[in-house]
DNA sequence: GACACATTTCTATATTTATGGAAATATAGA
DNA sequence: TCTATATTTCCATAAATATAGAAATGTGTC
């Protein structure tokens, strides 16, 4: 994970729309949904919708995938994980006790 | 967690310095650093520095604390948590196996 | 080829956000 | 109270981002 990048796939869900699109994706598993199943789902605009699309998607954080007229997208679970990884990196100096959800523990680690 | 809040949380890090300025905090365990600190290390003009903690901090994300001249400033583990969950939730449709990571996997069980 | 459907691109406008110098405020010690 | 240090607020400017209608593009079916 590069900082760089780190900003730019934070900034993709740093928005309402966005994060909703996002959080439904990781929702929705391996299969994804259609772009017109998404726009009907949270009610976005069509033209809204491919913007945000298109701004998550550069980011590497869903994936698209043609099948006939319908463009499915898809939550990237690596990308995710990476993000959220380099999130908590080496967190809490050590001190093993200083956060104890399973996600900051986990970190330490490595 | 809360969808507003989570995008303000994200849009206070999704930011070069603020992204920088986190991590460091996260890392630095729950004394946290000085400003001037972390102006130092950073080398972010002290005006600047002092707009993006008030953005971490609005957001919830740093603790600030008082000590002499020095406002010491700390990641806020318990937010930080709280909105890896948000953005993890319920996630894969159920499929134990889509996404490997211990992240992921763990919110599954919630 | 004509038509319907799905999605994207184009466009203009509105809104939000970042930057850092200078001045102001707060704290502490002599 | 004078002085040094630490941090914040003020301010103007610059830059990036979000919105959605209309037109364009792509895809499949008859």
């Amino acid at each position: 994970m590069n900082h760089t990048l780190a900003v730019t796939q934070l900034s993709s869900i740093a928005n309402e729309a966005r994060l909703a699109i996002f959080r439904l994706l990781v929702q929705a598993g391996v299969n994804g949904l259609a772009a017109g199943s998404i726009s009907e789902k949270l009610s976005i605009p069509n033209s809204t919708l491919s913007f945000h699309l298109k701004e998550l998607s550069h980011a590497g954080l869903i994936n698209a995938q043609q099948q006939s007229r319908y463009i499915y997208y898809s939550a990237n679970y690596e990308t995710m994980n990476s993000l959220l990884a380099y999130l908590t990196e080496n967190c809490c100096a050590g001190e093993q006790d200083c956060c104890t959800t399973t996600i900051c523990n986990t970190q330490n680690e490595e």
